[in-house]
RNA sequence: GGGCCUGUAGCUCAGUUGGUUAGAGCGCACGCCUGAUAAGCGUGAGGUCAGAGGUUCAAAUCCUCUCAGGCCCA
């Protein structure tokens, strides 16, 4: 049999994965299951152009553990590797190559030649993807990998984009975007989340008088004063109290707030504060007031300067009164379509100031912090200004820029999600998710407040949005669907993959019918819209592979992280709902991220990140694998701490190895033949094995990874290794050179089946291993079927015998006695559920194990026992309720007649404290035996030892002989012995231990490999010749190897052993 | 501010529909084994189940609140 690799689990992956290139392994694997029933996988496309991390390895880890189970338990799983290309992540690698800051820049480059550029780029890190992928085992086929940005995959996607727009699912409309004036594009919610921080702005306190002749002013709080040019109305909560305050220092005056806010107003104001007459908010709706800054020409329809009602306002901070610039706030908005409005956009799309009235602040960005500046000096100046505050909030960030983002009302293409979100909701529930909490909650509440995707982006590299507008009227639009179309209606042929994109595309036009020109609308798509479209898009659905897409949809399992709730797993359901009402995935497994050691999430930054390529240069992929995913649930955030790699997954792999190497050295070649008659532990560890499996599969077919390999390391470590290998060593080491072949053959089995069960999780070890047993790849073997041999009742007796083994050591270790004395009896007690014919035929294991001669199991008639009566509360509180702890204290006072008749299955009356009598049921008492006994005693639960502690002359001779065969061994592996190398072997020593090595004679040759054994004084030359000193006995030991020539010695024959 | 998750031994984690004395691995201490040996095994110590209330005969488990951490969203 082949010897485990040197040079640890890098050399060993290496080696495999050596291997299955030349026998294209995953190719084979993959025309093996093509005719079988499918099993539908979807890779989410990464971005290739940044590089793989430690989480991606824990994705990519369950992903393909859960399409290898499948594989191997007979379905076809198609693995198609998709790349995501287009975006602003890949712009602004450009971007940042050639030092630009904005799309001016690009503009003054060619959009043409960026976009080449970005198509260079996307590619940057695909081979370090690919060459991780690989290395940690993930199967993928990238052969036919869809790329997102090929015309095939663009075509699809406008497939879909214009049955949206046939079912009426795509218009045009405004919509208040956060916006990056870096950017220059609106951003989608999923981006905005990843970049909100803490940041400290200033807020103020302004004041807008009435024009109602009375000396009234509204008092406004707001914390971006850019906008206040563009107010046009001031929202107050109809239902809210509202109060007068006036001051001495401002005579004349009266100022309106919430009246919940008059704190803040005297703190404003000062002391001495008036609060006067209050008005309910519905009142002061539509009343107007004059402008603060009137800056901003009002030119277009619409009402302003007016007070409106707004359900969002609240009394909790600011003056409860809301200025509204409906430009530039999602609410301002919704109110001035509400309320009619006059919309003001002084702002230019590169964020500065544009066609005010006020020469300082023309072309000054808005965000700047001067911009505020120049405001509040000139709210100042005219008197309107109240107060300047430090307001630390949370407040967005361009996600890739850093930019601080404003709200802006922009031209802009939507979704109509929200049409469909109780179908969308309808999806979700029959969606399994693991954890199940994220369907129901986090994405859950996300579609619950769901809002109609806003799909268009204002910027370059993406699928351009297939959408052609007459530019004499605006209203007649036309979306294309196909590439076939497009050549109809304007001769265009797509040359290749650039060619679909801007700026080529928009150079396609053609005569509109009302005799203007049909152009393409300059957006291009949110590139979520992307990944989302896989499904169909990855198979240039409905252009080609109309089988292959019917056969793959939906999905039988998707795995991503936590992060992809407002990204792919939103995208994917969007698209399935509104082009089709469809559901696009049944099983969902959702991982968290990855944190440091510390709790810290991994950035840049922190300088936490771990290479993945060293951790798997370190300790293998198999345990970086296992790691992942046993040291907790996969969708809890796990602490990464390479400490414990090591621990938990090296160990048991390490276990599994000393295992294989244990049955390699004595069990090569596996014997032919019959398997003869199987011991128990045999059948013990096989029926082991089939309970592993049926858990395992279990745990799998529910998407638990953590449970299932945890399930198969509990069982090499403990059942395999610590029990069943340690009890049967002495079978492969047959005296005869021929080991037990039922014991061969088990293991065989034992070690077989396991790999089977392990290679969907650790690839390469179980694939070294089944190689070398079983001579063929485990990735072509079948996942093991549970073959049914779990004998319950010898399970559970093994399972007795292994905890009183552990007490019986437990007892000799408090009283002092070392294993290697014999004992005379030992006297147990044992659950009722125990199989009495069973445990008396796993007696003699336990007797060796503890190294007792007899051992009683003590009954219920046994004078050393007491028995003791427990209520049973689980079964007692059903019935007795409140009474419970009563009746229980009674049952603790029965007498011995009553418990037999309870242990027999009857039932006995028990007094209550009132005198009362109630009748218990035998399920509802638990009968304990307590050893009454002086002997030494340990328990854990209804298990009970007890060891007779005395040691016989007899028994301590036998003790004696033990020790010197102990002795003898250690001399052995001194002198450097092999473990079949026969010997000669010399004691003396004082009368005691001379006694027992005669008397035991042929029990220490035979354990020894001694040919000849001198006891008493002797000469001769030695290989080894030691002073032995045993508890107060001392002698010499001395061994050297039979038959080396040296002189012949003159002893007895070895007497019979007693 | 809202939603979701987490808090159990020094560390990492189990803990079934509430039920008798809350478990495991690692680490630690002590010991065993020496024919798996650059391995293996055992025994032991170690816990206010984050905290406070509540429901219940009975709470790590159910409810409420508080505290701490994480994620997501405003």
């Amino acid at each position: 049999m082949p010897s485990w690799p040197a040079g640890g689990a890098d050399a060993l992956e290496r080696e495999l994965l050596a291997m299955w290139k030349a026998e294209a392994l995953f190719s084979t694997v993959q025309a093996r299951t093509a005719g079988a029933p499918g099993y539908v996988f979807y890779e989410g496309p990464p971005t290739a152009n940044g590089r793989p991390g430690i989480h991606h390895v824990s994705a990519r880890t369950i992903k393909d553990l859960v399409c290898r189970y499948h594989v191997m338990d007979g379905k076809r799983v198609t693995r198609i590797a998709g790349w995501d290309t287009h975006g602003l992540p890949v712009e602004l690698e450009v971007e940042k190559q050639l030092g630009f800051t904005g799309k001016q820049d690009i503009e003054e480059y060619g959009v043409a030649e960026f976009s080449r550029r970005c198509l260079e780029s996307v590619f940057t890190y695909r081979d370090e993807w690919v060459e991780l992928s690989n290395r940690i085992g993930y199967w993928l086929d990238y052969d036919r990998a869809y790329v997102t940005c090929t015309k095939e995959y663009v075509e699809s996607v406008w497939w879909l984009l214009q049955r949206l727009f046939q079912r009426d699912m795509l218009y045009r409309g405004h919509r208040v975007l956060p916006y990056c004036p870096r950017c220059g594009t609106g951003l989608s919610s999923h981006e905005l989340a990843q970049g909100y921080a803490e940041v400290r702005d200033r807020s103020i306190y302004v004041t807008f008088p009435l024009v109602d002749g009375s000396n009234r002013e509204l008092v406004v709080w707001t914390t971006t004063p850019w906008t206040l040019p563009s107010n046009v109305a001031v929202a107050v909560h109809p239902d809210l109290e509202y109060a007068e305050f006036t001051h001495p220092e401002h005579p004349g005056r009266t100022f309106v707030a919430a009246a919940a806010r008059a704190a803040k107003m005297e703190e404003i104001l000062g002391d001495g504060t008036v609060t006067g007459a209050t008005v309910r908010g519905a009142d002061l709706v539509g009343l107007e007031y004059r402008r603060v800054l009137d800056i901003v020409p009002i030119d277009g329809e619409g009402r302003h300067s007016v007070v409106v009602p707004g359900e969002f306002v609240t009394a909790d901070d600011g003056s409860g009164l809301v200025h509204m610039a409906p430009a530039f706030g999602a609410d301002d908005y919704a109110a001035g379509q509400a309320h009619g409005l006059v919309l003001l956009r002084p702002v230019a799309a590169d964020g500065t100031f544009r066609g005010t009235t006020w020469e300082a602040i023309e072309g000054q960005l808005v965000t700047a912090d001067g911009t505020n500046e120049l405001i509040i000096r000139r709210l100042k100046e005219l008197g309107r200004h109240l107060r300047t505050e430090q307001y630390v909030h949370s407040y967005p960030h361009c996600w890739r820029c850093r930019s601080k983002l404003i709200y802006y009302a922009r031209d802009s293409w939507f979704v109509r999600t929200s049409s469909v979100k109780e179908r969308m909701q309808a999806h979700n529930a029959s969606v399994a998710w693991h954890p199940p909490e994220v369907g129901t909650g986090r994405f859950g509440e996300w579609l619950s407040n769901n809002i109609d995707w806003a799909l268009s982006r204002d910027r370059y590299w993406g699928t351009p949005l297939p959408i052609w507008v007459s530019d004499r009227d605006p209203s007649y639009v036309e979306v294309i669907g196909s590439l076939a179309e497009l050549q109809e209606k304007a001769g265009f042929v797509a040359s290749d993959d650039l060619s679909v994109h801007k700026p080529w595309i928009d150079e396609v036009t053609w005569p509109a019918p009302d005799g203007g020109t049909m152009r393409r609308v300059p957006q291009v798509i949110d590139t979520w819209f992307d990944s989302g479209a896989m499904p169909w898009a990855q198979w240039h659905y409905p252009f080609e592979n109309r089988e292959e897409f019917e056969a793959h949809f939906p999905a039988d399992f998707i795995c991503e992280g936590i992060d992809q709730t407002r990204g792919w797993f939103y995208s994917l359901l969007a698209i399935a709902t509104t082009a089709f009402d469809a559901q696009p995935y049944r099983n969902v497994i959702v991982n968290e991220l990855v944190l440091d050691a510390s709790g810290q999430k991994m950035s840049k930054s922190r300088g936490n990140v771990v290479d993945p390529w060293a951790l798997v240069a370190r300790h293998g992929a198999d345990t970086a694998r296992l790691y992942l995913l046993m040291s907790s649930q996969v969708w809890q955030p796990k602490r990464f701490d390479e400490a414990q790699i090591a621990e938990t997954a090296g160990g048991f792999l390490n276990t599994l190895r000393n295992t294989w190497q244990f049955f390699a050295l004595y069990a090569d070649p596996v014997p032919d033949g019959e398997i003869g008659t199987p011991t128990l532990a045999d059948r013990w560890i096989l029926g082991r094995l089939d309970a592993t499996v049926q858990a395992v599969r279990a745990a799998f077919d529910n998407y638990d990874v953590t449970t299932g390999v945890r399930a198969i390391a509990d069982f090499v470590v403990d059942d395999v290794s610590n029990w069943y290998v340690r009890l049967n060593r002495a079978r492969y080491w047959a005296a005869d050179g021929t080991a037990d072949v039922a014991a061969v053959r088990t293991l065989n089995e034992v070690l077989a089946t396991t790999s089977r069960l392990l290679a969907p999780a650790a690839p390469f070890v179980s694939d070294w291993i089944h190689r070398a047993l079983e001579g063929s790849s485990v990735h072509l073997a079948s996942f093991p079927v549970d073959q049914g041999r779990l004998d319950v009742e010898l399970d559970r007796a093994m399972d007795a015998v292994r905890r009183l083994a552990s007490l019986g050591r437990a007892a000799r270790e408090t009283a002092a006695i070392r294993v290697r004395q014999p004992l005379a009896t030992m006297r147990v007690a044992i659950p009722r559920g125990i199989s009495a014919a069973h445990f008396k035929l796993l007696e003699p294991l336990l007797r060796a194990e503890t190294n007792v001669r007899a051992i009683e199991v003590v009954a219920s008639d046994a004078a050393l026992v007491r028995l003791r009566a427990k209520g049973n509360f689980r079964t007692l509180g059903k019935r007795f309720g409140r009474e419970t702890p009563l009746v229980a204290s009674a049952i603790l006072k029965l007498e011995p007649d009553a418990l037999r008749i309870l242990e027999g299955g009857g039932t006995v009356q028990v007094a209550m404290p009132d005198g009362s009598m109630v009748e218990v049921l035998a399920d509802e008492v638990a009968i304990e035996r307590e050893v009454v006994t002086d002997w030494p005693v340990a328990s854990e639960g209804r298990y009970v030892v007890a060891l007779d502690p005395v040691v016989t002359e007899a028994l301590a001779r036998e003790g004696l002989a033990r020790e010197l065969v102990n002795r003898i061994q250690r001399l052995r592996k001194e002198a450097g012995y092999d473990v079949s190398t026969r010997i000669v072997g010399g004691f003396d020593g004082d009368p005691a231990l001379r006694e027992a090595a005669e008397f035991h004679r042929g029990y220490i040759a035979a354990e020894t490999l001694m040919v000849e054994f001198v006891v008493g004084p002797s000469a001769g030359s030695w290989d080894r010749h030691e002073p032995v000193a045993i508890d107060d006995h001392a002698g010499a030991l001395a061994v050297r190897r039979f038959g080396d020539g040296r002189s012949p010695l003159t002893e007895p024959a070895p007497s019979e052993q007693p």
